[in-house]
DNA sequence: CCATTAACTTGAA
DNA sequence: TTCAAGTTAATGG
């Protein structure tokens, strides 16, 4: 967990549950909670001119969900929708700050978190500006990867659908298929039941 | 269980 | 990359 649950609760959390596809928030509107992810995963995206789908990215257990927006005053950049179901803590913006203010530790922790975030982002947008597929998806497998303590190939079971790695990368769902399937023959990854490991 | 939808796959421009 | 079409898996009654 980054924040203590119990801490967020004494600072006027609320726990909330969703199902899949439920919206947690929209993008547009104006940030009025911390969340926090308990159990399950939440995806970060937006939907491009053309009706495309753009996932920024996905947080799941004791991950915080835009928690940038705690302090600066700015709407929603993207929408928070849940993909599977989750629990979802919440705390009001001036609470948490407030409790970013009482406890250096916290504060420290979600310092750390945006900031690892942040170096995140450059390395995907690196990796997202390839002309070559096999790099954007490698990047984004590796990216997944790094959270997981096992690091032995083919240890990781992708928990991506070929689509939502299309929507992260930007690619089209028939060049993923494609791309991941020489990606297999060239012994970077291995395909089992249509599941992805890495 | 069946019907419907979503995801995946392939072949062909 | 797009389109079309077929297969398979997941979901909702």
């Amino acid at each position: 967990m980054l924040v203590d649950i119990d801490l967020l609760l004494s600072y006027d959390g609320l726990i909330e549950t969703f199902n899949t596809s439920d919206i947690i928030f929209e993008e547009g509107e104006v940030p009025k909670f911390y969340y926090q992810v308990i159990t399950g995963s939440v995806k970060l995206n937006h939907i491009t001119e053309d009706n495309r789908e753009l996932i920024q990215s996905i947080l799941k257990d004791g991950q915080s969900v835009c928690e940038l927006l705690s302090f600066i005053d700015k709407t929603f950049p993207v929408n928070a929708i849940a993909i599977s179901d989750c629990t979802i803590i919440k705390v009001p913006k001036d609470r948490f700050l407030q409790l970013m203010d009482d406890h250096r530790q916290a504060a420290k922790d979600v310092q750390r978190f945006v900031a690892e975030r942040l170096y995140h982002k450059f390395i995907m947008m690196q990796n997202n500006a390839s002309k070559y597929s096999h790099v954007r998806i490698e990047g984004m497998l590796k990216y997944f990867k790094s959270f997981t303590n096992d690091q032995s190939p083919y240890s990781y079971e992708v928990p991506l659908t070929r689509k939502q790695l299309a929507s992260i990368t930007g690619l089209r769902i028939e060049t993923v298929i494609r791309s991941v399937k020489k990606m297999e023959s060239e012994k970077i990854l291995q395909i089992k039941n249509r599941k992805i490991y890495f």
